[in-house]
DNA sequence: GAGTTTGAAACT
DNA sequence: CAGTTTCAAACTC
């Protein structure tokens, strides 16, 4: 199937993204169990496209066009260290030199003979991403190289610390966009797939050299990538990656078949003449990835392990006791690397990428699924760097989630230029406000895709006309059938995400405030910065739709800041926690709602999911029929209140009481007349301040008019009022005549009554004659007028 | 703004 | 599950 255009494709951006992995070594830590996905987990919260795709194999494929740019996916995998992986340079050569190779550290293995390449199309990932790093990880240890054809593939170690990842691009010859048919000359070259899995953080940096071995892999092959998720509990273990890869030639008829996929940490590509190879390195549970073919990508971490996750987060702490949730994917579709990383609650990891590898690094993610035989999937995510990932916690929800900020695809077409090479660097991710971003909506496994509705882009360059260039976010799925958000209405910068609370989640609605302090948070730092402006996206505060609330009207009212003092804002009793949101703006004191005290939180949000499975829940569901039926999932307990107040939270939430409310003397039922009357009286406030702020309004309109009608004019005195006139020339030859009337005053020795009298008096004649002036000239106008 | 009331959440 | 305590919001003055 394709789900990306040609067009699309071409406009896939020759930069590299820099992708982080993060797993978790799930042991150290308690908290992490809540948050992270564990392979088998069924509480934890499924992540998923919009369109869950059958198979779970995740294929970068190129179409057998040499042009297509080359796809680098990676995903590392540490144990509990903070895994930085930076792609340092991605350089795309013509060269078609077939052959990629992989060697990685003694687990992994790559049969496959690939013809060595020179250090044309290679794609570092290092850790430190220092090329004397890589220098030193190529001579000291076994560096993984992967070297391919013109397009072809790279590979990285996976797993194994220590060990560098060397991946090398074959060169399409032509980037997307840019002069594409210098690549297209050569249809045999196969199209280069790069693949790096489950690397542990201790990955060197290797540069790849000719001199690495390399499994020659027919030209003309299509190359369909697998990544499986990593299980979150294998730190230690090595972890499995599927990697397929079909060669399509164009002139070769590619087959359609898939070819078997092998899985299992070793890379094999065995036969070299067969044109489809697979590539499997996974684990067998749980596969992250997906391809969807709405091109949207959804995370599933769990419960549909047939989904294809993405997602960049960097992962709050240095912590080595972190539990990762593996969900990194990592695909590449035309020079773009898609990285994923996930990591969980605990402690804030920071991920640092080297600065030389962070310029060169596109912020374009693009995942393809794919098809053998040239159909293709491909999501396109645009990643920014450091500030534009974002991580976002959701309380139940067992994931970080990750704030992409829109970063323009484009850039590879604006690129112009060589062909020939393309550099990483190229394009700059242009960071655009953050009130673009777009998100991709958690979505059941059977339901039909939603998304938000994209929102265009506002970046000033290299923007790409393409809708896929919008960030979005990815998040789990749960069903809240009486949340069904309008999507569209949400506010950009809305997140949406999963309720906490596990299970069945249908749709919750994170503020973006969540993202504001995710920005603001020191622990998300993605790849090296790269200079990209950080993301000063607008902060809505969206609210969970709660109380029954439409999406919009959660959206529309910021939340009420909270007062807590007791609570540490890590129970229930705080709104903002029982909202699933960060305190943000608050008064409360000790607050341990925020990122700052992550693990506090996380702890706090599994022991109230503990007690309670749908604390994080909304109270208010809809009822079958519509809103009408809208009643709280518990119903009150009110005894006193009369159910009349806002101590009630069906009152509060303007619904009635029902059969499931234990409440006594509850007059909050349709003919309740204490009801009625309240109802009457409040609507009547409501008019009446209504109408008091028209009043307002309309009085404050009128005394603005007549101001400026009644500002004096040159022009004539038609319609001046008469205190118009006077001017400061009068006022002063006012006061001039009082003066001096006082001095004859005093000069004819008058007493102090009768000065005053005589000043007043002439204070009169002025006015009289200003007044006549006034009406003359009014006089005047009228008679010019008529 | 301080104090009181209220009922959900938390605890036993 | 019931009773009690804690807590923060709602409410009153």
């Amino acid at each position: 199937m394709d789900v990306v255009s040609p067009e699309l494709n071409s406009l896939l951006p020759d930069e590299i993204m820099d992708t982080e992995a993060i797993e978790d070594v799930p042991q150290s830590q308690p908290d992490e169990t809540a948050v992270q996905s564990e392979p088998s987990d069924d509480t934890s919260v499924p992540m998923e496209t919009d369109t869950p795709l059958a198979s779970e194999n995740l294929s970068l494929c190129s179409d057998a066009t040499s042009t297509e740019p080359t796809q680098a996916l990676t995903t590392s995998a540490t144990t509990g260290n903070p895994i930085a992986v930076s792609i340092s340079t991605a350089t795309i050569t013509t060269d078609s030199v077939t052959g990629t190779i992989v060697s990685t550290s003694g687990l992994q293995k790559l049969t496959a003979p690939f013809t060595i390449s020179p250090a044309n199309h290679q794609i570092i990932l290092n850790k430190v991403a220092s090329s004397q790093a890589t220098e030193a990880a190529k001579s000291a240890g076994t560096p993984q190289v992967i070297k391919q054809e013109g397009q072809k593939l790279l590979v990285t170690a996976i797993g194994k610390s220590g060990q560098p990842i060397v991946l090398q691009l074959p060169h399409t010859g032509s980037k997307p966009g840019a002069s594409q048919t210098s690549g297209d000359t050569k249809p045999q070259t196969p199209q280069f797939k790069v693949v790096t899995l489950g690397a542990r953080s201790e990955l060197k940096p290797v540069v790849g050299s000719a001199g690495n071995q390399v499994t020659t892999l027919q030209p003309q092959q299509l190359k369909t990538v697998q990544i499986a998720k990593k299980t979150p509990t294998s730190s230690a273990a090595p972890i499995k990656f599927i990697i397929t890869k079909t060669v399509n030639s164009k002139g070769l008829s590619s087959p359609t078949s898939v070819p078997p996929v092998i899985a299992g940490r070793v890379l094999t590509q065995t036969s070299p003449v067969m044109p489809p190879r697979t590539i499997t390195l996974s684990e067998p549970h749980n596969t992250s990835i997906q391809s969807i073919a709405g091109k949207k990508i959804a995370i599933s971490p769990l419960k549909t392990p047939s989904k294809v996750t993405v997602v960049s987060v960097a992962s709050p702490t240095s912590n080595a006791s972190q539990k990762s949730v593996a969900l990194p994917v990592n695909v590449a579709l035309g020079q773009q690397i898609l990285t994923v990383q996930q990591s969980t609650s605990g402690s804030p990891v920071k991920l640092a990428t080297s600065q030389t590898t962070t310029q060169n690094i596109k912020p374009v993610q693009s995942l393809a699924v794919g098809g053998v035989g040239g159909s293709q999937f491909k999501t396109i995510i645009p990643l920014a760097t450091q500030p534009n990932v974002q991580q976002i916690q959701v309380p139940g929800s067992k994931f970080h989630y990750v704030r992409l900020v829109t970063a323009t695809t484009a850039s590879s077409i604006g690129q112009a230029s060589g062909p020939s090479t393309s550099s990483i660097q190229t394009a700059k991710p242009m960071v655009v406000n953050t009130g673009a971003v777009r998100m991709s909506v958690p979505i059941v496994p059977a339901q039909p895709m939603k998304q938000v509705a994209p929102k265009p882009l506002t970046s000033a360059a290299q923007i790409v006309t393409t809708t896929q260039t919008q960030q979005r976010l990815i998040m789990p799925a749960t069903p809240l059938p009486q949340i069904q958000p309008n999507f569209t209405n949400l506010r950009p910068g809305t997140v949406l995400a999963p309720a906490p609370g596990g299970g069945n989640v249908g749709y919750a609605v994170v503020p973006a405030q969540y993202v504001t302090q995710l920005q603001q948070s020191p622990f998300v730092t993605l790849a090296g910065s790269s200079g990209f402006p950080a993301s000063t996206g607008v902060q809505t505060q969206a609210r969970l739709p709660l109380n029954g609330l439409s999406t919009a009207e959660a959206t529309s009212r910021p939340r009420k800041p909270c007062n807590c003092t007791k609570s540490q804002c890590l129970k229930l009793y705080c709104d903002c926690f029982a909202n699933g949101e960060f305190c943000n703006n608050c008064n409360c004191n000790n607050c341990f709602n925020n990122l700052e005290h992550e693990t506090e939180r996380l702890k706090a949000i599994k022991t109230c999911l503990d007690r309670n499975p749908e604390a994080f829940k909304p109270k208010i569901g809809k009822g079958k029929e519509g809103e009408s039926d809208r009643r709280h999932s518990k119903g009150c307990n009110c005894k006193r209140s009369g159910c009349l107040k806002n101590y009630c939270e069906c009152y509060e939430a303007k619904i009635m009481c029902s059969s499931i409310c234990k409440c006594i003397g509850c007059k909050n039922f349709e003919e309740s007349p204490e009801r009625k009357t309240l109802m009457h009286l409040a609507d009547a406030a409501e008019v009446r301040v209504q109408q008091q702020t028209a009043a307002k309004t309309k009085l404050s309109s009128q005394i603005s008019d007549l101001l400026m009608r009644t500002t004096p004019v040159n022009s004539s005195g038609g319609g001046r009022l008469p205190y118009t006139f006077v001017t400061k020339e009068v006022l002063e030859a006012t006061c001039e005549c009082l003066v001096e009337q006082a001095k004859k005053a005093e000069q004819t020795f008058q007493s102090q009554a009768e000065a005053e009298r005589m000043i007043l008096e002439e204070f009169g004649h002025c006015l009289m004659r200003i007044i006549s002036s006034a009406g003359k000239a009014k006089a005047d106008s009228a008679s010019i007028s008529c």
